[in-house]
RNA sequence: GGCCCCAUCGUCUAACGGUUAGGACACUUGCUUUUCAAGCAAGUAACCGGGGUUCGACUCCCCGUGGGGUCACCA
């Protein structure tokens, strides 16, 4: 173990962030890389604004992401650590109670506690960025506790920062104007400078900062959608940082093999819900049919009973294959269960008799066709259903030799009753000979009827 | 507005003074045993502008412009 230590310093006061993950990933990749240790951080030392609930979906949040720490701590039992420190400022001057009316309630006088700012020009190195430098003294003499004793944000982490031994801050560029400040407090205090990291914001699609308004960002919302934790962990990790492999696909150990702070980027990148799809599909596809029937399976079983269509999970397992190859997330599942993409495997379709023939071919030939292909299919042993390609070979010949889309077109369409679907010797081996038959026979009724 | 940061295809990026500016996502078009999906192949598309420095700038410097962040008794 080597002594680096960092920090997770989430404030539970909303759900787990988008960027609440990236700023813990980005922490735990470079602990992990060198043997640090993660300290967790509960940073609620706003009383109205902070939830046990949205603690524990942070920490929820983070474990399905596959992160972890290594200690655990919480701002609001640590008080009397901030008010020794606050002691300490007060006794040798160089913070002060400062009585005034409050800027909440009009007319109420409050206690604030503000630091003697001495004004100077601090620089710090920032990792990423080289040398910043701030003149402080418009930062006049701000407040770092309120009611005498209530920590105020900038003391409660300075003071933790110096207490935790935390070697690096690994923080958003939001925090680059609130360094100064710490700088000065921990310089008060004589606390030794740790070593800053401010990497670039992910954006919205309009390149503002990833809000609720502009788009998802409760890492929640992207679990319940059904996106795998590994690839919405390996996106988030990638969005702004190139391994020197240039991989865009990596596990979290091959992540931490590769990883360097100078690595990160300087510019903010957008969040693109396109490429996330693509990681999450790339990740689907490498599950095993067993991990994906897990996956998928309660998925359509749901969607499918919210339609009122009977479910069937042997024929649900039988069609996985074809809903892996079309789906990106699990909610396209859903999404395509709702339109009725599916509905065919598990019902008899109602068909539209002036849709069976293929455009441009008659309801005479139409039948005929439709008559041929039945008697092939019917002279089919049952165990020939057993593979797609046997079911094609049977009525190949005659599909080539009549015109391909006038017999296959009324045949998917007999047994789909869709105008897009799975070709029809695959959804002929899925619903097998028996309803395959009794579904050319009722295309074949209603064409008679026409 | 003050302060701070940033700037290559629509998006994510490679390039570390000399390349036909490469890749990925998306998109378009073909091919693949009807349609859809998948797969395969090809294609469209970028160095923000202006000055320097240099034999030579996407790469270095300066100035614009544009974008972002931040200016609490929130974190």
């Amino acid at each position: 173990m080597s002594n680096i230590r960092v920090r997770f310093p989430p404030s539970p006061t909303g759900f787990c962030h988008v960027g609440t993950a990236r700023m813990a990933v980005l922490n735990y990749l470079f602990a992990r890389k060198h043997g640090g240790t993660i300290v967790f951080r509960s940073e609620d030392t706003d009383k109205e604004r902070s939830s046990p609930e949205f603690e524990e979906d942070i920490l929820d949040s983070l474990k399905w992401l596959g992160l972890s720490w290594d200690e655990f701590y919480r701002q609001s039992e640590r008080t009397e650590i901030y008010r020794a420190a606050l002691r300490t400022l007060i006794d040798e001057g160089k913070a002060y109670v400062s009585e005034e009316e409050s800027k909440k309630e009009a007319g109420v006088k409050v206690r604030i506690i503000r630091l003697k700012n001495p004004g100077t020009k601090i620089t710090f190195t920032d990792i990423i960025r080289g040398d910043i430098t701030f003149d402080t003294t418009e930062l006049k003499d701000f407040a770092i506790a309120r009611s005498d004793v209530d920590p105020l944000y900038h003391l409660a982490v300075v003071v933790d920062d110096a207490d935790m031994k935390i070697t690096h801050v690994i923080r958003g560029e939001d925090h680059i104007s609130n360094t100064p400040r710490q700088i000065l407090i921990q310089e008060a205090l004589g606390y030794p400078r740790p070593v800053y990291a401010h990497y670039p914001l992910h954006l919205s699609a309009d390149r503002s900062k990833l809000s609720k308004r502009t788009g998802d960002v409760a890492v929640r919302s992207y679990r319940e959608k059904g996106y795998l934790g590994d690839a919405l962990l390996n996106y988030i990790a990638v969005l702004g940082w190139t391994p020197p492999s240039e991989r865009e696909i990596l596990s979290l150990d091959e992540m931490i093999a590769e990883f360097e702070l100078k690595d990160l980027h300087k510019s903010g990148a957008v969040f693109d819900l396109e490429k996330l799809r693509w990681y999450n599909r790339e990740y689907l596809l490498q599950k095993t049919d067993e991990e994906f029937a897990v996956y998928a399976l309660p998925i359509l079983e749901d969607a499918l009973k919210e339609r009122g269509v009977a479910w069937d999970s042997a024929m649900g397992q039988n069609i996985l294959h074809i809903i892996r190859e079309r789906i990106s997330v699990g909610d396209d599942i859903k999404n395509f269960a709702a339109e009725g993409e599916f509905d065919f495997f598990f019902a008899d379709p109602l068909l539209d008799s002036t849709r069976i023939p293929q455009k441009g071919v008659g309801a005479t030939d139409t039948t005929r066709h439709l008559e041929a292909v039945r008697q092939l299919l019917g002279d089919l042993a049952e165990s020939a259903y057993r593979d797609a390609e046997t079911i094609k070979g049977a009525v190949w010949d005659y599909a080539t030799a009549e015109g391909r889309g006038a017999v296959l077109w009324p045949l998917r369409y007999a047994l789909t009753g869709k105008d897009k679907s799975p070709d029809p010797f695959v959804v002929a081996h899925i619903i097998g000979k028996e309803v395959t038959l009794r579904r050319i026979d009722s295309a074949l009724k209603n064409l008679a009827n026409v």
